[in-house]
DNA sequence: CAGTGGTCTAGACCACGTG
DNA sequence: ACGTGGTCTAGACCACTGA
């Protein structure tokens, strides 16, 4: 049983070797790209295979491109990846930091009004509450309040929470984060933020409230992640022809927690 | 002289088609979609280009696919399109609202490192300074300080910045934005911040900073936006396969506001 | 004007999922 | 076993850019 590893496909290949040339500096901000007949020649692909790549290029604020024009660089690729924006833990040890976390509260509750709304269940229905506080280092950076639908929670309940990532462990027992929604505004810590975190009651804090699905589109989590003052910010990209990022009046949410 | 509008591309028909379905009901969250091939008879289109309408939806996080099986409904889409992310006014008023701007200061200066930094010039190259608080109705909701390239800057200072939307006028002007990438995080406000929108220093702000740069990828303008409390926060999307938002430490930029 | 990216078509094979 | 989306090819026409 030899465990080939399955080659990526074509256009993420192109991507990534695209990517890897901005990044040590062939081309850099303000650079023509070749052509895509050019890239075409080079990667010995088709042209909807190097449209492909390069659109990738495009969602990313990396390249831009128009009509009649050879495309641009823009920007330096990001190195993060969907696992790194929603892992603490894989986020951190990119960076080179040390991640750790300590479980304030873990315990099996029943479904609210919000909790019902975010994760398509009934009022009543019971979920796992699960409170973190994040550390890098030993400075206390966010605390985060998440709630899991049950069969979630239910595995959740068995992970070391103080040594594991939770979503390294959920996705070896085949339960994967697949897309998420996020709503980033900014909050005075309340006296409950305050104590976790070691600030003052009032400080600014940066609110992320996540939803996340499974591929099949099924809620799996929602989760209230705050963050201390300047610690973290959230980088996002949009173009004329996308509609990744929007601003939106209040939170869309229940002022309160939960 | 018939000003024929052109259609939109078909690729863009079929994405607004089912953007539509998806709001009126047709189909809702956790729904599948017609296949592929459905869509082709449908539209009477090729697979590419139902692929790509797809791709857009899939970006925006209305729909999430995997190999094998059917595409599902996630979330409604947001009425939002990218002038709406930029401009306050066409955003504030696709919700109803009465935007409206004070002018504070609008001078020609010499750009800092920050300057030079963000649009691509050296330090000492003259830059315009804009600096406008934003109400809805009348209370106050943010204050923009805004630096615009010497050739942009030059043409907003003929504008009527009371009245008219700035990248409305210079849209008509050919100076169009095309590109942009913001970085959202928690500050508080400062004695300056805390006069301009009437309330108490160290009051939590939602900060977006955002760069902008035209179609060819040249800078624009770049500026440092500051939202009171929860008056206004941020969605974005983000699944496997993307990189549209990432997490980073600190703002990536310096502390201070210029 | 030649070259470029944007759009679109008509096929094909594969891996995966669901019944 | 069959239908599905993911990947890939080979062509084509157009509108636009830029020398």
């Amino acid at each position: 049983m030899s465990t080939l590893t399955a080659q990526p496909p074509l256009h993420r290949r192109i991507a990534d070797a695209l990517r890897r040339a901005i990044r040590s500096g062939v081309y850099t901000r303000g650079d023509q790209l070749p052509s895509e007949r050019e890239l075409m020649e080079e990667f010995g692909a088709s042209r909807g295979t190097v449209r492909h790549a390069l659109a990738t290029l495009r969602a990313e604020g990396v390249i831009a491109s128009r009509k009649g024009a050879r495309g641009v660089v823009l920007a330096e690729p990001r190195s993060q990846s969907f696992s790194e924006l929603l892992s603490f833990s894989a986020w951190a040890r990119s960076l080179g930091e040390d991640p750790s976390g300590r479980v304030v509260e873990l315990s099996r509750r029943y479904a609210d009004a919000t909790d019902a709304q975010h994760l398509d269940l009934g009022e009543g229905d019971p979920v796992f509450w699960l409170v973190r506080v994040r550390m890098l280092g030993t400075t206390p950076v966010m605390v985060e309040r998440t709630t899991f639908v049950e069969p979630v929670g239910r595995l959740v309940a068995t992970i070391d929470l103080e040594a594991e990532s939770i979503y390294a462990r959920l996705a070896e027992q085949g339960v994967v984060f697949a897309q998420a929604r996020h709503w980033v505004s900014a909050v005075a810590a309340d006296d409950d933020d305050a104590e976790l975190l070691g600030v003052e009651p009032g400080t600014p804090l940066l609110r992320q409230v996540r939803r996340t699905t499974s591929p099949e589109g099924v809620p799996l989590e929602w989760a209230d992640d705050r963050y201390v003052g300047e610690a973290v910010s959230f980088v996002l990209e949009n173009s004329s022809g996308s509609r990744h990022a929007a601003r939106v009046i209040g939170t869309g949410l229940d002022g309160d927690r939960r």
